[in-house]
DNA sequence: TGACAAAAACTAATTGTATTAGTTATAATG
DNA sequence: CATTATAACTAATACAATTAGTTTTTGTCA
């Protein structure tokens, strides 16, 4: 009866924190609306339902994400920029698990808004490659090849599904020394 | 009433024509009960449920998947092996979006059975890199590395989550010379 | 062959969640 | 102070997963 005083941002700023402690699949309206002091129909006067809620909580995490690796790049360029934004990804990524989880399967084509989640975060990632010497289209495919390495090792590491015991950070640092190598072989010689 | 002759391979089997037709978040039991000529409770004779439903299914992928890149391997060596197999894995996650969803989130560390899921197939491209001049701990971070990029391009592509027009098959093949090139570095020179 | 046991189907019932419809109370606005 | 929009509520619906208990078939063994 007496007003609780939600709106949309507290909904999903307190869902996002739940995706992570609890898992993207056991998630529930009801859960939520207990948590929130409130019954459950009450949230559809703030999300449209749990899938919208999947959705936004998908934006919602890009969107944090992408804060994060702006912030790890300031001041920075070249392969060092290109390395500290990874590590700010895949940072975000494992400490954020369930929040992860909606970001990879909500991110689907569906209309502007879903694929306008992480076009701001790869613009980043795309004008850190664009000082070096690699033509833009190439720039484009390599974007694609970080973006791929990244969501798939994070993918991997929170599931816990290395059985190898083999270090983790090691794999990963490895990883970019490969990935940053092989970049360099797509730089375009300069004429002297 | 009449005897349907059902078993376990049958309805996992069929289940994954479905998850790909339908979608891994949309199967259900009454679904692919219908589909079968069953009731969905006599699915339990079968399987143990929902959840072990989708968790055979990503047993299932990735065996179908071991071997497929098993085939491409046969008869090359060294990197045009790697560049085979990464091929294959990628045509399968493709053609099989539903149940490489279900590879993907279900294979986590729980038990003995679910960890094996993909250690057949790791192993084949163990021995693939082995045949390179990199030490053994490398190889093992390696195929982490391939794995991890592997995984979260194929999921990018079936969610058709990339935004610009460029070819895809491009941005794959781009890729793989990348990571091979990367490899490269790793290779241990030889005393001559 | 014929009784018996195991397996595989069924029906009925339970539970839990999402969602919708319709109602009431609060807050904001003129 | 009256009115209106909003945000909560209760009640009801629909659907799927799952469990319990029953029936029927099939295969086996004396």
């Amino acid at each position: 009866m007496a007003r609780t005083g939600l709106d949309t941002d507290m909904v999903i700023h307190r869902a996002a924190q739940m995706v992570n402690e609890v898992g993207l699949e056991n998630i529930t309206l009801k859960m939520l609306a207990d948590d929130l002091g409130v019954k459950s129909p009450s949230l559809y006067n703030h999300i449209g339902g749990l899938e919208d809620l999947k959705m936004q909580l998908m934006i919602y995490g890009w969107k944090k994400m992408e804060q994060r690796i702006i912030q790890s790049v300031i001041g920075i360029s070249g392969y060092d920029a290109i390395r500290a934004g990874c590590h700010a990804f895949y940072e975000y990524a494992t400490e954020n698990p369930g929040l992860f989880n909606a970001m990879l399967w909500y991110n689907k084509f569906l209309n502007t808004e879903t694929m306008e989640a992480t076009s701001g975060l790869f613009s980043v990632l795309f004008k850190v490659t664009s000082s070096l010497n690699i033509s833009e289209e190439n720039c484009n495919h390599i974007i694609r090849t970080l973006r791929g390495f990244l969501e798939g090792f994070s993918l991997l590491v929170n599931n816990e599904a290395f059985g190898n015991p083999i270090s983790i950070a090691e794999s990963f640092e490895l990883s970019l020394n490969v990935l940053i190598e092989g970049i360099k072989t797509l730089e375009e010689k300069i004429e002297e």
